[in-house]
This record gives structure tokens, C-alpha cells and sequence, in this order.
DNA sequence: CGACTGGTTGATCTCCATCAATCCCTGTGG
DNA sequence: CCACAGGGATTGATGGAGATCAACCAGTCG
């Protein structure tokens, strides 16, 4: 807070991937200047999407993987009959777009839930930088790896039979992953709406506001429209299995 | 079929690699024989494991990815309050492990369903071979990005809201994986036990039960133990969503 | 041949999906 | 600035789906 104000964006940062807020997420640890900024030529920043704007669709050709600047995006399937499927919820400091990369096409739609900024990598020039770069393969395979088995978290997540279960436990992954992007307490806003929150447990609209204000009246969370704190961490935590 | 014959066994295969029938995971597709045998000295052909058997365990040091040769496998995670959570079955032709990379600690337990065997492959040296051999690096990205996606779609089978619905898709889901492993019709085996099932899908062992005989009664399944046959293909196609 | 594991079937009660009404934020235009 | 509209969220009532408890059955193995 102490060196923040407006006129920062004046000053020319030599590399924007070396300020970069998830850069861990893209580069390897130790990287000397000038391999930072052969990375650096290659991301493409993206305008920011608003609301409801799609950063890609499904059959969309693969152009590369996205990092999340902030913002968040939600991805989604539709299933023949026209049903929307929502697959995940992408946060700031995550990345998206593993999924295109074994044909080249986008097997589902991303779109933004608020205001979102993205870093676009295009993944064949990322791959051939990966030959000169030693260690740019090894990162690679670690944020590919941390996908997959963040989507075996989920799993645990929706293994759960029962609707207070399965909220509890989102939530907790939600607030678990925007304490790795931010510093924080104990309250977070919920970037979805409940619709997209009982698409993507497999329950009811009513039924995920019902166990929230459910959670609510126990003093476990405060809820006030889509802002959230958790009041009894322990509980909440119990509550969970 | 021409040449098959049981007389094959004695024949020397210059290569274990070469001949394995996963071998579009683990191996680009055009690859010289010189190369193919670098990789195939890399390989390491584990001792078959019995029914019960684990390949590995939580918190196990990650040792390399597994190539599964024929069996079935399934990974699970341990809630703190102790109870096994279903994340997922790898069957005949498809990789695991690939979630270690990242910590190189093994997240979760694996557990053969029946006699399994497996290919080890050490990670660090595989990626060493990497930098020499063009192609490598791109097929391994193709095979975690493609776990990626399964695993979205089993997402979207999951997030269905009725019983039924979750049944079916993972019937379909299952009937379409071991179908790329075997020429096969209708029929196929269930590896897993209807608890395992259950646990998986979030359901009470005694409804996948139910839903099963439900289905056969309808003449959409025909099921004998843990053999199935799907009767109606495309009412069973209906059901899923 | 029992003991045992895994699977099916039945009865009951709870939880959750569904339908419906109301409320509350957000934004938009008079 | 207020009124109004419209989507998002809450709350209520009800029926049905599925969890739970329990008994029974069928392979499997020592």
C-alpha cells in the first residue's frame, strides 16, 4: 500500500511477465533476465473481457493457454439435448486452455463472470522456447500436473452425498484458492451466481440457497448478497465430512 | 488376426515399446527405431499386481508415471475424518500419476481392482530424453492435456442431478473407454464393486443397485454380476441427459 | 461345508427437486 | 431523483427421489 498510486502506470516496467502477479504459475523459479524477456515477447496480452464475454467457445481453434490476471471465468459444456454443464470455475493467478491442447481445439466455452483480465500464451511458441530454456518443460508439467489434480480435489468435492456437503466443501475449495492470490481473511466474494453454483454441484438453485442461509443461521458464514465470510472456520471444516 | 498365434510369445521383440499397445500414449507418432528404443530402455515393466495391490499410496515419493498395460486401477483420497473417497478408475490403455508431478509426492492411494500390469516410466529422465528427441515434449502435453479433458467430462457426467442421469453417463463413459482399448460390442465388465461405484457417484450403494435392475428391467441393460450389455444404445444415449 | 464378501430387495423416513410467490439488488430511463 | 423493470436470490409448500436400516441371497474361498 505504501508505494501504490495512480501515477505507477506511467512508470515502464521492463518486463510485464516479470511483474507479473502469477508468474510462478508460467515461469520457472530462477530465470535470468534475458530468457524472462524472451517469455515476455511471446505472451500476448489480451483486452480485458466484461461480463458475459466469451474468451472462447467450444471447436474454437487452439491459440494457447490463458493465465488469469483477475477476474474469473467459468467453463462450461452444453450436452446434445442443450443443457448447459458448468465444468469449472477459474480464478485469479490460475491458468486455462490445458484442455485444447491434445487437438488443438477447445472442448468447452469459457466465459467471463466479471470483469477479467488474461495473459494469452501462445503454446507452440512456448514449446519451442522449451528446447533453449532448461527448466521452461519441467514448469510446464507442473502447472499441467496441478490442474489435474485440482479436478481430483473436485472430485472429492462432488463425491459427497448430501447437499450441505457439497456446499461446504466448495466453498472451502473457493476460499482456499483465493487465499493463494490474495491476502485475506476469512471473507471473499462469490464471483458466480447461485444458478452456477447448483449447475456445477449437481443440486438445485433453491437447495444452494437454502444451505446457505442455512450455514448462515448456524453462525458458521455471513452472507450478504455474494459476499461471504467464514465465521467458524473449525465448524465449517467438520461440517465438510 | 491373420498371424496371430500362440507361438508369438517365443518371438523376440527387439522392442517392448514397440510392440506395446499403448503405445500412441507414451510415443509420438512417428519415431525412428533408434529412438524407440532409447525410450524403451527407459521403461520399467513392473511385477503384475494382484487384486488389491497397490501401485502406490499417499505421500508416496513419485517415482515416475504408469502406463496401464491391462487391468483396472482405482485412486482414492482420505478425507481427516478418515472416509475413502472414489476419485477416479484407470483402465487398460490409459496413464496415472500424472497428478505427482507437480509435489512429487503421490496426492492420492491406487489400488488394483483385478490383475493389473503396469509400465513405469521415470519422469525426470523421460524429460531429459525430451530435449534430444523432437515430438516428446509435445506428446507428454498431449497426454496430460487430454487427462485434463476426461476428467472435465467427468465432471459434466457427475454434475447431472438424478440418479439415473449419473448411472447412465457413467455406463456410457466407461463403455467408450474400453472401447478404445478393445474391439468389443456391447459387453464389457465392470472392474469395480457397486460400492465403488457408489462412492464415486455420490449415490447410496443400494441405489446404484436399484438403478441397475431398473434399467435392466426396462431392457436398456442386461446384467449378470459384474458383466453388462447394453441392450438400447441409443434410449440408454437418451437417459443421460 | 460354513463363513464371508458382495449384491439384491424391501420398508420407511428424510432430504431435496420442483413449482410458485415474493423480495431485493442493479441498472435504466423518464 | 424516483419509478420501473428485470434478473438474481430467498422463502414457502408439496411430492417424490433417494438415503438409511435391515433382511436375504449368491458366489467364493479356506
Amino acid at each position: 500500500m505504501a508505494t501504490a498510486g495512480s501515477n505507477l502506470k506511467l512508470i515502464h516496467v521492463k518486463s510485464a511477465c516479470e511483474a507479473c502477479r502469477v508468474r510462478e504459475l508460467c515461469l520457472p523459479t530462477s530465470l535470468n533476465d534475458q530468457d524472462v524477456s524472451l517469455i515476455d515477447d511471446l505472451v500476448i496480452r489480451r483486452a480485458p473481457l466484461n461480463k458475459g464475454d466469451f474468451l472462447y467457445r467450444t471447436g474454437d481453434k487452439f491459440r494457447g493457454i490463458y493465465a488469469l490476471q483477475y477476474g474469473a471465468i467459468k467453463t462450461y459444456g452444453v450436452t446434445r439435448q442443450g443443457r448447459e454443464q458448468v465444468t469449472g470455475f477459474h480464478l485469479a493467478g490460475e491458468v486455462l486452455g490445458l484442455d485444447a491442447i491434445d487437438e488443438e481445439i477447445h472442448p468447452c466455452n469459457a466465459v467471463a463472470l466479471e470483469k477479467t483480465e488474461v495473459c494469452q500464451i501462445p503454446f507452440h511458441k512456448l514449446e519451442q522456447l522449451s528446447t533453449t530454456i532448461p527448466g521452461l518443460l519441467h514448469n510446464l508439467s507442473k502447472v499441467m500436473s496441478r490442474e489435474i489434480k485440482h479436478e481430483e480435489h473436485v472430485l472429492m468435492m462432488l463425491g459427497g452425498t448430501t447437499a450441505e456437503q457439497r456446499i461446504v466443501r466448495f466453498i472451502l475449495n473457493l476460499k482456499q484458492r483465493m487465499s493463494k492470490s490474495e491476502v485475506m481473511g476469512y471473507s471473499f466474494k462469490l464471483c458466480m451466481s447461485r444458478q452456477d453454483i447448483s449447475n456445477y454441484l449437481g443440486l438445485a438453485l433453491e437447495t444452494v440457497s437454502r444451505q446457505l442461509t442455512n450455514l448462515q443461521d448456524r453462525d458458521v458464514l455471513e452472507i450478504h448478497n455474494r459476499y461471504i465470510t467464514i465465521l467458524n472456520p473449525e465448524e465449517l471444516q467438520k461440517l465438510a465430512d
